[in-house]
DNA sequence: CATCGATGGTACTGATCAGTAACATTGCTT
DNA sequence: AAGCAATGTTACTGATCAGTACCATCGATG
């Protein structure tokens, strides 16, 4: 009974820590969010929260981390939503990140944020951060190849900043200003693209 | 003498605090930087500083103002750079941003960074960072206009996005990321744009 | 010379925070 | 029941930092 309440309402510590500092960090940021906020918002100390993470700055790497893999695993989402389909997956991803900065709290990407908030170079979290957008970009550049485009690169760059950009607007404008109207851009963007004169095998 | 020396090296410690405000808030970021150091950096000490800014957030926000008004000044430059010719004024606009974007130290936008930093809604220096960017969406788009493309709000925006999320990626992906071809797609965007057929008065 | 305003210098308060030590407790396993 | 590993609790250190009190100094002005 005990064991039931801590499987429903306790996950293990770790779980809870990580998804604490996810609230926090993200809602106000890391420098304004002590490690004792975190340990108290997650239901537990400070002592068992540095049984888990050496310091601070790797739990910032955890949390990041945690968050790439999981925007990593949209590209996966959109392969199965829209099979074969890749102008599907592309547009898809769009829609969904542009309906995460409608709705979204407008404070932007997790992962820019932090590079913003960590100036020093030899930042554990900076290795995460630029791994990440690096794969991203990658991936988009794949994805606008494959959806047929005649210059792959050029576009998916400029899809790129549009996304980031957005999310940056979200909060310096605010969510009246132009990173609401990101798909409608990006539409207005792929539908004025040309494409590849049938190449298919 | 003592009095030309002052003249030269020491401006009034007021300059010299906003000046050494520039140069750390911007590198460090505004949470990494104390007011000590500040003050040192001015040459001075933290009780001018306080004798001329009541609080380190009114001095944030007066070193926002200030960075915000420079940037500003940037359109008059190019209305007299290229006075009447609104599709100069702009693409000479794009190349400067994306000079910095280039040459810069790689922190981005300074505002854009301080509402990253800043999370409270409250902060004085948020009112300061909204309107300016407001401000230069609306520039842009009136520029856009003028200059005779059919749909200047759309593509005020995506331009305005472009220039964002460029001034963004340099932070997260690093100075060889898509942030550093920003003029090449600004401009790829604007040979795209369909003008509006000639309406001059 | 006297005065006054602005500036410099020092030392302090009070608060926050990262990280640690030492001990108590719980729950699972044998 | 005994033992063990993970977790909880409390209290602490050392450091940093925003903001202030108090006094010394300097430069201009009368």
């Amino acid at each position: 009974m005990a064991r039931l309440k801590r499987q429903l309402a306790q996950s293990p510590p770790r779980e809870r820590i990580l998804r604490a500092a996810r609230e926090l960090f993200y809602r106000d940021g890391l420098n304004a969010v002590s490690v004792d906020a975190i340990a108290t918002a997650a239901d537990t100390n400070k002592m068992t929260l540095y049984r888990h993470f050496s310091s601070k700055d790797e739990l910032v790497a955890a949390y990041l981390s945690e968050l790439a893999a999981q925007a990593e695993a949209l590209w996966e989402t959109a392969r199965n939503e829209h099979p074969g389909d890749a102008e599907g997956q592309l547009r898809y991803l769009l829609k969904r990140v542009s309906a995460f900065a409608d709705e979204g709290s407008g404070r932007g990407c997790a992962l820019a944020n932090a590079a913003v908030e960590i100036a020093e170079p030899r930042h554990p979290a900076r290795r995460v951060i630029e791994a990440h957008k690096r794969r991203q970009r990658e991936n988009l550049v794949a994805l606008v190849r494959e959806a047929g485009y005649a210059k792959p690169e050029p576009l998916a760059d400029e899809l790129f900043l549009l996304v980031e950009g957005a999310r940056m607007c979200l909060q310096s404008v605010g969510r009246t200003g132009p990173g609401s109207r990101l798909y409608a851009l990006a539409d207005a963007l792929l539908a004025s693209a040309p494409k590849r004169k049938s190449v298919k095998a």
